[in-house]
RNA sequence: GUCCCCAUCGUCUAGUCCGGCCAAGGACACCGCCCUUUCACGGCGGCGACGCCGGUUCAAAUCCGGCUGGGGACGCCA
């Protein structure tokens, strides 16, 4: 007895999105919050949409959340063998049977149907075939559903749900090229693995009472379930790959924190009280089906970039150093992690909401940027051009350069001036950072290092008097 | 169309199970003010919701029914 067993099950047809990572999290931390396992399983029974770059990319995905597995990958294209059995097995027990209604018929039939305002499925034409009627013709294995009575789906969320069997359709198991479709693996696979709790998104409620069924024709145990509402994108709706950005990995391209994207989509559908911050390690312990939501929500990028930036806010200035290297690269900096690096993170972990706004605003520790023109014609006035000179000249001279060493001078300069020291500070920022934004300026003086900020000074200066 | 699910601020949610503690709390966003060398951070304040109608009850966001609205499913996709 492994205790509580859950699965994460996707398709692997593109890449890991926010609505699949959200069950997935859902599921491994149901799984560690009770001490039981969490098994990854790929679904790959359409040949025709799965591809192994996929695979790749969700798993990717799950590895970068810090979702770790304990069992799998399985690949259903590795357990054909056990389908075909058990399609095999209901066959001869007479619970399923041989249909030989091509896709172009049934399409015809589904449309009429839907014509004549009625629900569109098999009209189980071939369920009394004889044997010797399949004869020779490609057939699909259908599933012999009852037609009457009531099916119960005991879902952990909402309670029990009755559906009228005779609202329900004869699956197809086999198709016609005796691969298995989703609804019959799915089954097989939750019960010889012996997945204790299925818990996956809300558009699977409908397919679980033909699910039940299934299991039962099978003989075996029925795991729990849990539906948990979709997320649908701004807009209302289902997430679209259109106008919503779904993929997990393009948002940790984007410089986003997997602990930020883990807090952000645990709280769509989960609360705990008032608290808005949880680690993962801190889920691990509280997670709970029951303070899971009944309604739908929505994923607002606008959240997810608060908690990025609470992240960052509060990580680890080593971590971001590394983390913040790629996005350096990616702007044409070669750089190294190092202790000079996490010293300029430390000026930007407070006004950055991702690594891409860090690197974006982090590039005058880089370069020395020609100052931006409006900013250059408002600073950089005719008698700034001395003070510059002045403070270069201070600076020179002072025994360490240290922020508690240039404060004085600027001070001392400003005074000089009869301005306070904003009117010395704002184009002393200009010149050192190329604009009127910037971390403070004495952080980002200890940072550039004297020589470079006297460099700057200097440059700025010659450019005023025009030379 | 049929079946199923859902319904608290613009958004995420607390409260709903066990009606009174809720003239509905927190967070994001937005707007002000304060702090301040810029921008942020932070602090303070503001805006802002129980979808509607009936019923039960001394009392309903909480229970019941209907309506409306939203979503999902109806494949040889998963």
């Amino acid at each position: 007895m492994r205790g509580i067993v859950t699965r994460f099950a996707p398709s692997p047809t593109g890449y890991l999105h926010i609505g699949g990572a959200r069950t997935a999290l859902f599921n491994w931390l149901f799984a560690r919050r009770h001490g039981g396992t969490f098994i990854l399983r790929i679904e790959d029974t359409d040949q025709e949409r799965s591809t192994p770059e996929s695979v790749v990319a969700i798993l990717e995905g799950m590895t970068w959340l810090g979702m770790t597995w304990d069992e799998g990958p399985y690949y259903q294209t590795e357990r054909r063998e056990l389908y075909r059995e058990e399609a095999k097995r209901l066959l001869a027990e007479g619970k399923a049977y041989r249909c030989v209604c091509t896709p172009e018929e049934l399409d015809r039939r589904r449309e009429a149907a839907r014509a004549k305002g009625e629900k569109p499925r098999y009209d189980r034409r071939c369920r009394d075939l004889p044997p010797s009627g399949a004869e020779g013709k490609p057939f699909v294995v259908r599933f012999k559903a009852p037609l009457s009575g009531t099916t119960i789906v005991r879902d952990l969320l909402r309670g029990d749900i009755a559906y009228e069997n005779e609202e329900l359709d004869d699956l197809v198991l086999l198709r016609s090229d005796g691969s298995p479709t989703y609804n019959f693996v799915v089954v097989v696979d939750d019960a010889t693995m012996g997945i204790t709790h299925v818990l996956r998104g809300d558009d699977h409620l409908n397919n679980t009472p033909k699910q039940v069924l299934l299991y039962e024709a099978l003989g075996t145990l029925l795991p729990r379930f849990g539906h948990f509402p979709l997320i649908h994108g701004m807009e209302g709706g289902k997430l679209s790959k259109r106008q919503d950005d779904v993929s997990v990995m393009a948002y940790r391209d984007r410089g986003f924190l997997p602990e930020a994207m883990v807090n952000y989509l645990v709280r769509l559908g989960w609360g705990h009280g008032d608290q808005e911050i949880f680690s993962v390690e801190e889920l691990t312990r509280i997670f709970s089906l029951e303070s899971v939501g009944k309604s739908p929500s929505r994923f607002d990028p606008e959240k997810l970039l608060h908690l990025n930036a609470h992240y960052i806010k509060t990580g680890n200035p080593e971590r971001l150093a590394a983390l913040l290297v790629p996005f350096l690269g990616k702007r044409g900096f070669d750089v190294e992690p190092s202790p000079w690096l996490v010293k300029a993170v430390r000026t930007f972990q407070e006004r950055s909401r991702t690594l891409e706004e860090m690197a974006e605003s982090s590039e005058f520790y880089f370069l020395c940027k020609d100052p931006d023109p409006k900013a250059a014609e408002k600073f950089f006035t005719p008698e700034m051009a001395p003070v510059f000179e002045e403070i270069a000249r201070e600076f020179a001279d002072l025994p360490d350069f240290t922020p508690a060493a240039m404060e004085p001078v600027l001070h001392r300069v400003a005074e000089k001036t009869g301005s306070k020291l904003g009117k010395v500070a704002q184009p002393m920022r200009v010149a050192l950072t190329g604009g009127t934004v910037s971390p403070g300026i004495f952080e980002v003086m200890d940072v550039l290092g004297r020589d470079e900020v006297i460099r700057r000074l200097s440059r700025a200066s010659r450019r005023i008097r025009g030379a």
